[in-house]
DNA sequence: GGTAATTTACCTACCAGTTGATAGATAGAC
DNA sequence: GTCTATCTATCAACTGGTAGGTAAATTACC
């Protein structure tokens, strides 16, 4: 008896064609006549989905978020230690890169001037999500000595998305997937994982 | 005598204004009508300057990767330590966002694959530049028992490009110049400057 | 159960504004 | 008299978005 009725089958594909649209180029940098030509429906017919553009790209960001809490609690559910949960958090980078793609909201941070605010408002959120869980992480580990680091949980945190947000935007256009390994090694290194 | 005629100052302020937008919207999210607006001349008129905004975006990488050889050599020349020199890169990233401003490249690596071939190239050579200079103060430093890493002095210079773009381009959308200055310091301690 | 009203999901046909780019003219400098 | 640097005027393609129509499915009501 959900009262939010099944997002159509439509919606969807669009959501998904956008999203990799945007992995790949970014968000000014695709239209809805890309959407168009590849899902084989008119323009016209994306807005009855999604009125305008900003609230696409909005929508697309809390499903990204909403994916990325679900694999985080499926990660924390699995009673793994903090070391463990670490290197999972990193390899859901790992096989994004592997498909071509940079992460939606890293892409979505460099054209962050130019998003419209209600975007931007869901990017902080999830970053924040996504810095949260991980400072949890890494204090757990700290406390029960399995992972080291000075500072803040928090600013290691913040430290840990930083590195594999910059390793993934120059690895995509510089080095591959090897760079990026070499860059997720060094970083687990760094705390001990 | 030098043969290249002094750049015109008309071209270097179309530069200077297209370089500000690229660092702060990126390449796809400005226009020669924003340089046309901002510097009161007519569109018609920067397309006499740089014929096709390709070749304006190129000519502004290579521009960058000059100015940055130049700082280059220029910390390379006060004959520093390895690890006062790896500190003065990083400032130069830490000057650039105090600005408000993400590093040209950087930028321009996440819409990398939008860009004309001849972007591309320049930004591989910036970056391959960087890293080449990077990897030697690394080698220097660890000869001399100053710094300390594991690995290849190239993998190690990539990493820490890396973590100064990911930080950057963090702290301009989440948290400013106080996070990337955390990052700035937490990569640092890593190579032990 | 049958039918009327509504909703869903698409369509064609536009629109005004912007994009990067060109042609051709012009005034002044060397 | 040629070159430089600008202008006006224009272009086709594309942008996000809207108006209005239509067929089919769903719901409401007698």
């Amino acid at each position: 008896m959900a009262k939010k009725q099944a997002a159509s089958q439509t919606a969807d594909e669009i959501l998904g064609i956008a999203q990799r649209l945007v992995q790949s180029r970014g968000y000014n940098a695709f239209s809805y006549a890309d959407i168009s030509a590849e899902l084989g429906i008119t323009k016209a017919s994306l807005h009855y989905h999604f009125p305008s553009k900003a609230e696409l790209g909005a929508k697309l960001i809390e499903r990204y978020d909403q994916a990325m809490l679900d694999s985080l609690a499926k990660i924390s559910g699995a009673a793994a230690s903090p070391s463990v949960m670490l290197r999972h958090y990193a390899n859901i980078y790992s096989s994004v890169l592997a498909d071509g793609f940079m992460c939606l909201c890293g892409m979505l941070a460099a054209e962050f001037t130019t998003l419209p605010r209600a975007m931007q408002e869901a990017l902080d959120t999830y970053f924040k999500n996504n810095e949260r869980w991980l400072a949890g992480v890494l204090a757990a580990g700290r406390d029960s000595g399995e992972l080291s680091f000075e500072g803040e949980p928090g600013d290691a945190a913040q430290f840990f998305v930083g590195g594999l947000e910059g390793a993934m935007l120059m690895a995509r256009s510089h080095g591959g997937s090897a760079r990026f390994d070499a860059a997720r090694r060094r970083l687990l290194a760094e705390f001990g994982a």
